[in-house]
DNA sequence: AAAATAAAAGATAAAAAACTCTTTTTATTT
DNA sequence: AAATAAAAAGAGTTTTTTATCTTTTATTTT
């Protein structure tokens, strides 16, 4: 579905939005742990995500990453679209480069639906929604 | 989604179901042409899917692959499950590997809507019902 | 100013996926 | 029996993805 290098990004951006505020910033050891992903991978996730102004950083002592109002915006779609691009919008489930309504692959309408689905569920979740779930145990982040 | 091994195998899998019926083998060659496949890696593919018995082949002159009545009964998932596995089944969104009800991921309970509409589309679509619509122009399995 | 800290950047490596080529085996037709 | 056709098997290559390591730059603290 996602990249590997996606899934991270979520994971981390989710993680950075819970932990950070204000004055405190996450660094990429933390996140990592937090997320259960390797620490220099993750690393170049960030550097990518806040080039892309999704994520903001400062660098040195008690540096790190922290989300502003406007990050905290950003949907699920934001983050996939910056790391996987819009193939999830775009792609035939079988491949065809040219699937469409009038030239349907055999599941193109069955498919367009899950599509539809899909598309909500992630244009429609932004992180802020899941500020403050993390600490309360509603939900995880890696494996206990 | 799936893998390109499995987007092939599947357009193969349709195709073959279409065009052999009884003495009608299906080359190697005309299953890539029809599907925009290349040649020798659906050889491969139909090699695998051969010895899992999802279709049937036959060596030497006038041989090639075609399916049985158990063939055509077949549905997407099982071509699926034979190709990539059942991660379809099982695979966290975000990549946890201990995502569950009780350990859900942050999208866990909004995406297994999706997945169990997923699995429904692939587990109801099997090759017999998709005869005859290739050449009826309903769908198409490679770009025209 | 020096030392320390942490991200940015760049380069490299390892693994997996996608794809190709060659040889062998099996069957058919002449 | 010989020639031919087509899949099976095996080995290899290329590309992409995933991951690691090293150096540089920016910032802060002492």
């Amino acid at each position: 579905m996602f990249s590997k290098s996606c899934e991270y990004a979520i994971k981390a951006m989710i993680f950075v939005a819970q932990k950070s505020n204000g004055e405190t910033r996450i660094g990429v050891k933390e996140i990592a742990k937090g997320t259960d992903a390797p620490e220099h991978f993750v690393a170049k996730i960030m550097q990518d995500l806040s080039r892309r102004k999704l994520v903001q950083s400062i660098k040195g002592p008690n540096g790190g990453f922290y989300t502003n109002e406007t990050d905290l915006k950003s949907s699920i779609a934001d983050i996939v679209k910056a790391m996987d691009g819009d193939s999830i919008y775009t792609d035939c489930v079988l491949g065809l480069k040219a699937c469409s309504e009038k030239n349907p692959c055999p599941v193109h309408f069955e498919y367009k639906e899950i599509k539809r689905n899909l598309i909500t569920l992630i244009e429609k979740n932004t992180l802020a929604d899941f500020n403050g779930k993390l600490s309360t145990g509603k939900f995880f982040l890696k494996n206990e």
